[in-house]
DNA sequence: CTGGATCCCAATAGATACTG
DNA sequence: CAGTATCTATTGGGATCCAG
């Protein structure tokens, strides 16, 4: 963790928020990946754990980025989905696809995960938006 | 660190290199801050610590990233400057600073870290980039 | 001296087993 | 299903140390 001291800064703020190996993973498989579940994020290619899991998404909603819900068709189930502020975070993650997808061997040739990304970026944001904005 | 296996998710493979909370904290004062001195970084606001520093620098480096060279001026020092993928994280700094002066009631307010950013995003990033261009 | 790195130890993150 | 508990690994703070 920073210092205790917020530093005032906007970076910093961001990644005191953001900045670990997890958390955006995380937006992804919501923002991206139509996934809302628990399990669904269990179960991710990268395979984050249990704890890590559940504490990041108290974190995610305690920062209201998400909003945690009980699924109306199964009461033991919850479903999480972005606030605005959720999706305020697409275009960070954009960013960072880019830079992977000019940097990275392996993910600079087209995959599954990408395609919806050959549009240009504010047309996936506009259609996140849209999405989550029908359903809510 | 995300479990072995590179997951090829462009997000996964950013977040493997900078999902810290330092990382893009020394590209910030490269960037940002015309940093480029081991002294200078650890004096920023934040306090970093030694070796998390001496580790990132590393890391950086490592990842071309950064260049290390030895200080013309001086010759116990060495500067950092930004490679190529270094610049081209940019847009991922500016769009964490974006939502951050949306999102933090602090960061929200004019402040001197921020005033360079009262200009378009892409004029920012030429203007970055042609400085480290002119003196590398 | 002084810039940079290393070491020791505490604190935090994470993997896996287990539970309400 | 959705976590907690426990145990291990990694990160980080601060002192110290080494090279020039």
């Amino acid at each position: 963790m920073l210092n205790k001291h917020s530093t005032h800064c906007p970076i910093a703020f961001g990644l005191n928020i953001f900045g670990d190996r997890w958390t955006l993973l995380i937006l992804r498989d919501i923002l991206f990946q139509d996934k809302k579940y628990y399990n669904e994020f269990l179960h991710s290619e990268e395979e984050i754990s249990t704890n890590i899991l559940a504490d990041r998404l108290e974190q995610l909603e305690a920062q209201r980025i998400l909003k945690k819900s009980p699924d109306p068709l199964n009461r033991k189930r919850f479903t999480y989905a972005p606030t605005t502020k959720g999706l305020d975070l697409i275009p960070v993650i954009l960013a960072i696809v880019r830079w992977s997808g000019k940097h990275d061997p392996e993910t600079a040739a087209p995959r599954p995960f990408l395609r919806k990304l050959e549009k240009p970026a504010n047309a996936i944001e506009r259609d996140i938006r849209r999405k989550f904005s029908l359903r809510t």
